[in-house]
DNA sequence: TGAACATATCGATGAATGTCAATGTCCTGC
DNA sequence: GCAGGACATTGACATTCATCGATATGTTCA
């Protein structure tokens, strides 16, 4: 496995709406892997603690503790946010900072708008 | 359920905020759920062909064909929409009837939403 | 250079999940 | 009641995944 794809690279900011019409097989295995990404407890809290920080950004010794899991299980679960594109990582000196992508978690939500008023 | 912050059983239209502040474990288990129903392919373009559908609900017959999968299988992922509390049924002689539930869309988008207008 | 620390990767393991064929349940019409 | 259709459930299988201990990589500092 070259891990040489840098997802963030390549993810773009929009993607289909789920709502909107019929995804297609491709779009929806696309959209899914989003979902997937928060379709995890130790996830979800990592993103809620990232998002709850004063500076906006965690490192990633400080997310070990609170999360009562061991620092590879939280190590995997960042990677795997990371390449959802949800988060974003920034190695300073030993440390590694992590911090909410905004703009992909609002095209999260808009992915989950329907297409018109309907109700 | 011991959560004073209702997570509301199952079936409430209210959820947690993921980015409102870290999640009990507890908690984090209950949205975590949620988001795991729409972490399929298969699941995401059936409540896309829900969403679509003018009269605005779908037979489970007319789902089959345009999901490529065995009626089993359709039958399987419209039982995990619909225990998540995205999708609702209603039986009418032989056939079953699938709608979006907007309340719990519009409930998972809310907790994808930031404490406050931090960035 | 070497010790100490932060983080990532590897390997293994048990659990969860998607899929289908076979079967069961319920309803309708004859 | 009986036959046939619509949908759900069961059982089996392969795949994916969360988790951890052990280990590797990389950085700082003495």
């Amino acid at each position: 496995m070259t891990g040489a794809r840098s997802v963030d690279a390549e993810v773009g900011v929009c993607c289909p709406a789920v709502l909107g019409s019929p995804l297609s097989e491709e779009e929806a295995a696309d959209v899914a892997k989003m979902f997937a990404a928060l379709a995890d407890p130790a996830r979800l809290r990592l993103l809620g603690l990232l998002a709850d920080a004063e500076a906006g950004e965690v490192c990633a010794c400080d997310l070990v503790g609170p999360l009562g899991r061991s620092q590879p299980t939280v190590s995997h679960h960042l990677k795997v946010l990371h390449e959802s594109g949800l988060v974003e990582r920034e190695k300073r000196g030993t440390w590694v900072w992590y911090r909410v992508v905004p703009e992909r978690v609002e095209a999260l939500r808009a992915a989950l708008l329907p297409r018109d008023g309907r109700r």
